[in-house]
DNA sequence: GCCTAAGTTCAAAAATTATTGAAACATCAG
DNA sequence: CTGATGTTTCAATAATTTTTGAACTTAGGC
């Protein structure tokens, strides 16, 4: 059913396989995956970042691929992702080109930043459409509750844009 | 191309033909449809939802399916959705068996509504087993970094549900 | 109490989104 | 330079989610 002897042999390990993930690690990934599914990140992202966040010290490329079971497209996919969104950071050795990640400091930091990336710029894109749409109904003499949901609507935008710099300035700070 | 008259006339409307969204109409429903998407709430819901809020007092089923040219099946899905977030409030008619609805009067609420509904459970849910997760570490004695992630995020945990109940109690209030 | 308008259900189809893997690319140790 | 290692890309496939529509249920007007 399965090759005989995988894991000891003191044999160089030319693919190392490495073991699938233990069940408090499948738990804690779980959790990382349910809470990442309301904001629509996919499965694989959120198992790669659970995977680091429990793992002591840095994981390179190989390791995540290999423990959890997932194409190197998806690894890279993935890490591209969490890198995108300052949710992990490289660690670079010094005689290797191969990279090793572990999450940045700051979990709550990382969760404002993606949902920052995600409502911003649906917020700024709707700016002048909603402002024209509440014009239209103006114009168009509409009930005075349409109207007056609109401007609320309008001025909810507002406000989100004006605070949202304060939340987490984009470049450093 | 397309059959002639089908709006004028004196005729009883036996299929009354409702128009499609006007371009206004468009233009907030592809807003709500991108905020939406979000938090993964089908477009269908979206479009049902902000027809209500851009029409000028309570819609009822046949005008919703009419005018968003989509399915009986989804009209009748994406008003459950709304019923159970309580995003919306049927006005019944008397001599009607008909429905007709228009939104609740306060958006944000419903969002923190549609919030609560999705990240609650999961935060219920997980409470246990990230404790496992953290005796589990402390058991076999991991990095003492990992075990500081895993107590942060037991206290997350436990804030998030501790200050839930605050943002807005689940029957009355 | 029927009978029909009003709405719901749910299996199948369509649409969308995520994952894979093979080929292309980039980088740096030698 | 060069070659092998490490990573990315992206078209094809797989998985998931959404929508449809026809059959079914329910409620209330007559």
């Amino acid at each position: 059913m399965k090759p005989p002897s995988e894991k000891s042999a003191g044999r160089r390990p030319s693919r190392p396989s490495y073991e699938p993930l233990q069940p408090h690690e499948i738990e804690l990934a779980d959790f990382f995956v349910r809470m990442a599914g309301i904001l629509g990140v996919p499965r694989s992202v959120a198992e790669i970042y659970a995977l680091l966040y429990i793992s002591s010290g840095p994981v390179d490329f190989d390791h995540i691929q290999g423990r959890l079971g997932i194409s190197k497209g998806s690894v890279s996919q993935g890490l591209k992702f969490l890198r995108d969104h300052e949710m992990i950071l490289s660690v670079k050795e010094p005689g290797s080109r191969r990279e090793r990640w572990q999450p940045t400091p700051s979990l709550a930091a990382s969760l404002v930043a993606l949902l920052r990336s995600q409502v911003l710029p649906a917020l700024e894109q709707a700016q002048p459409g909603l402002q024209r749409v509440l014009a239209d109904a103006q114009a168009r003499g509409s009930q005075p509750e349409v109207i007056e949901r609109l401007i609320r609507l309008n001025r909810w935008n507002s406000r989100a844009l004006e605070l949202a710099p304060l939340l987490l300035p984009p470049p450093g700070a």
